[in-house]
DNA sequence: TAATATCCTACCAAATTAGTAGGCAAATTT
DNA sequence: AAATTTGCCTACTAATTTGGTAGGATATTA
């Protein structure tokens, strides 16, 4: 499951997303918006400035914005960001790949079920954007 | 991701399934040849049998074994038993579903997302097995 | 320089994870 | 019947993760 943290991270992109286009929104206004606990979301959005997907300016006037269309990031990349890996195994992730202990990978038969998983989870949360979440809302 | 209890399940659960027909196996045994720490496996087992999956003998010649064959044991199943819910939102959760705080259902379009994802997801987990792991596996 | 925002460091409580300890209960064997 | 073998049950614990909060530093604008 994916962590609370990750759903306001998703709320809040959402509310970018809608405001694409339109300058910096303010943490304040999201954080009212879409009912995430101020502070909290501070460190959010930081996370994903940081992972180069939002851009910001302090000072008056200022605030956060998508640093591109939001046809142009994925679920995935969201997801791995904040939540991390998307396998079900470490040792089948593509991003976060750990070894598993007492494991010959070449012959572990679990391993291939969950690539298979992977591949089929992957094919959905890379094609999907913020842009189709938007438009599935409606 | 899964814990690393679901993967010492599914271990265990592989060693049942290769001695399938074998009569009981202790717990010792599996214990020792997939490396799981013994008391540990000893709760994991005891979850699967209250979930109906296994059943167990006490004394001497006793140990675990699988309750139906391998075939119809999918991969699904065990996760639920002892990681939990697959979809990755509560709100999307066929046997665990819980609702989202502040989230209007029908018009969530990150649930959309996550309704397709689990459908993906659990097309393959409920369909592969026990067996599929052990075939896989060479 | 005052006001407005984000950024940074550090802390905290609650929940979850990954076990361990020790004895009880039921079979089986002697 | 007693001893042995094996699973069953209750409780405890340490480490990690999750979901935040507090307070000030830093940058921008007016």
């Amino acid at each position: 499951m994916l962590s609370r943290k990750t759903q306001y991270a998703f709320r809040a992109l959402t509310c970018l997303a809608e405001n694409y286009g339109k300058g910096p929104i303010l943490i304040s206004h999201i954080s009212e918006e879409k009912k995430i606990p101020l502070k909290f979301l501070e460190n959010i959005l930081n996370e994903l400035k940081k992972a180069d997907m939002l851009e910001s300016k302090k000072g008056k006037g200022g605030g956060y914005m998508l640093k591109v269309s939001p046809k142009k990031i994925n679920l995935a990349k969201v997801i791995r960001i904040i939540n991390g890996p998307i396998a079900l195994l470490p040792c089948v992730s593509l991003n976060f790949y750990e070894k598993c202990v007492d494991c010959d990978e070449k012959h572990c038969g679990l391993r291939k079920m969950m690539t298979i998983t992977r591949d089929a989870t992957l094919k959905i949360l890379e094609k999907r954007t913020l842009h189709d979440i938007l438009f599935a809302g409606h």
